[in-house]
DNA sequence: TTGACATATGAACAGATGATCATATGTTAA
DNA sequence: TTAACATATGATCATCTGTTCATATGTCAA
């Protein structure tokens, strides 16, 4: 059995659902954000950028991991438009792209604690 | 080369920084409330419930996989008290458990509209 | 140009995870 | 109780992903 007898119970709301879904180009994007946020290990990126601008070196004694691997996750947060960087001489400074990130961290932290 | 010479290039910026990161409890479950909203099967279930209460076989419905696959990420969603249910008869109906999961989605909206 | 250093990146491996299938549980009606 | 149905769940497998290691790139000083 994959599906119940009526295929489904509740066609009204299952329609209102749908149509509350995003498109998949923005659910796609979605995803790719809270996916960006869900590794501690970027977390603690994102969360370490929300103070100040950091360079790569910072960024690994911040979060514990190695420069290489701190590297690759600024990668992906820079694809995602999460961070940007600038280049100063031989450091590189990254920071934080925009606010959204900030509220939704702060947002989720409201969620947890209560 | 595993870390730059001087251990940390700006000492104080990563003292602030690291005191910004949440105790690891904290990011923990930050981070598992992320996860189950970086699938989008599961921001599919979540956004739909954004608008009323379903059962899960509309719930399959609205996002297109099987019942059985729903049943397994509504379990997700539920250890995270993302989604609560009550059971009605036969069936079980699932609804969000508070609001700040719809204001998450709703920021990350924006983030990406622009 | 050469050497030193900060960062980036490709390949490969180990661990995590979502979907499927089969089966179990819980509820109602007869 | 039995049958039918809605949902839940354990096991398995294929895929994805983060880290590590080695190496490449880019910048500055000499």
């Amino acid at each position: 059995m994959d599906r119940c007898q009526e295929k489904v119970l509740h066609q009204a709301q299952v329609e209102q659902a749908i149509k509350n879904i995003p498109d998949s180009v923005t659910l796609q994007s979605i995803t790719d954000i809270f996916k960006a946020l869900s590794e501690p290990s970027r977390l603690k990126i994102v969360t370490a950028l929300a103070t100040c601008e950091l360079c790569v070196c910072d960024l690994a004694a911040v979060s514990g991991s190695s420069e290489s691997a701190v590297s690759h996750q600024l990668r992906i947060l820079r694809n995602l438009k999460i961070v940007r960087y600038r280049r100063e001489g031989k450091i590189v400074f990254y920071r934080l792209d925009d606010d959204h990130v900030k509220s939704l961290i702060s947002q989720s932290i409201q969620h947890v604690q209560e």
